[in-house]
DNA sequence: CTTAAAGATTCTAGTAACTGGAAGGTCAAG
DNA sequence: CTTGACCTTCCAGTTACTAGAATCTTTAAG
């Protein structure tokens, strides 16, 4: 089949195809005397997979030793074990970050009563009630006309 | 101040000042005959109140609006209202999607008890079983040789 | 006074994973 | 023969930086 009965099957755009395949993903299929690329069944398999990995967040370069080890029966699971802990670790970490980002942000929509700019309790707690500590900072940094 | 006092009471490394400032973020200041960049007290105020934003993840072509608005003290607030609600309804939304993808990979991580590739149940879970549906494909797509 | 180090400048390029667009070749239908 | 849909390649843009190279300037030590 050609590059877009491809695309529409998986539901993954042409041009998505072709960068993977340029970033060694996808193994370039064969060519027809046109230069088009000509794909098998088994590319669907390839790309689904490909596609439920990246849903899953897990980067390109970590797909790859996915697919790799994946030719290989014999091959052990830690590999793939790994990347899906790793995977859960990030996902868990962001989960942090954003719920750190979630209560600042929603106190600093509600702290505000106000209409001019003047007044605004949101730019207030975002701006800089006098300088930094710079204890942190060596003198000589300091030095010169501040 | 030079850069790196700037850098230094900001801990905002001088690479990334002059980038804000190459993008418009931060107004270039004036500079001396040598070249190098001179700032002022009002610089770190600035600074920090830009990293503040970033600190809350809101784009910078965002926290251009709000440095802009921040000067006019007669504005009206709505647009630092709609930013930060903006930016709020975001950060829900990726909690949302990686509250997903949590279960997803623990369900995911917990699944195989195997040592061998063949056998990896998390890998059979990625795996495409038959292929997908191909109804939305119009048949003209598909045609030629699959 | 020389020299070496530290710090400043600019520019280019790389990061992740695509996406958009231009310029041009191929193919089937009318 | 032309039109339009599809294919090809390559270049550039996205986000927010960061790394590195090549080239000044300043400053402290010897």
């Amino acid at each position: 089949m050609k590059i877009s009965a491809l695309a529409c099957i998986t539901q993954v755009p042409a041009k998505t195809i072709r960068y993977y395949e340029s970033v060694g993903l996808l193994t370039p299929p064969t060519r027809e005397a046109n230069g088009y690329r000509y794909y098998k069944g088994s590319d669907v398999e390839t790309l689904v997979f490909i596609r439920r990995c990246r849903e899953l967040n897990i980067p390109i370069d970590d797909i790859k030793q996915l697919v790799d080890v994946k030719q290989n029966p014999q091959a052990s699971c830690t590999t793939v074990d790994n990347i899906i802990i790793e995977q859960l670790a990030r996902v868990r970490q962001m989960q942090q970050e954003l719920s750190q980002l979630e209560q600042t942000l929603s106190h600093l929509v509600n702290s505000c009563e106000s209409e001019k700019i003047q007044d605004c309790c949101i730019l207030q707690s975002l701006n800089c009630t006098g300088w930094p500590s710079f204890g942190r900072c060596q003198a000589n940094v300091l030095l010169g006309n501040m």
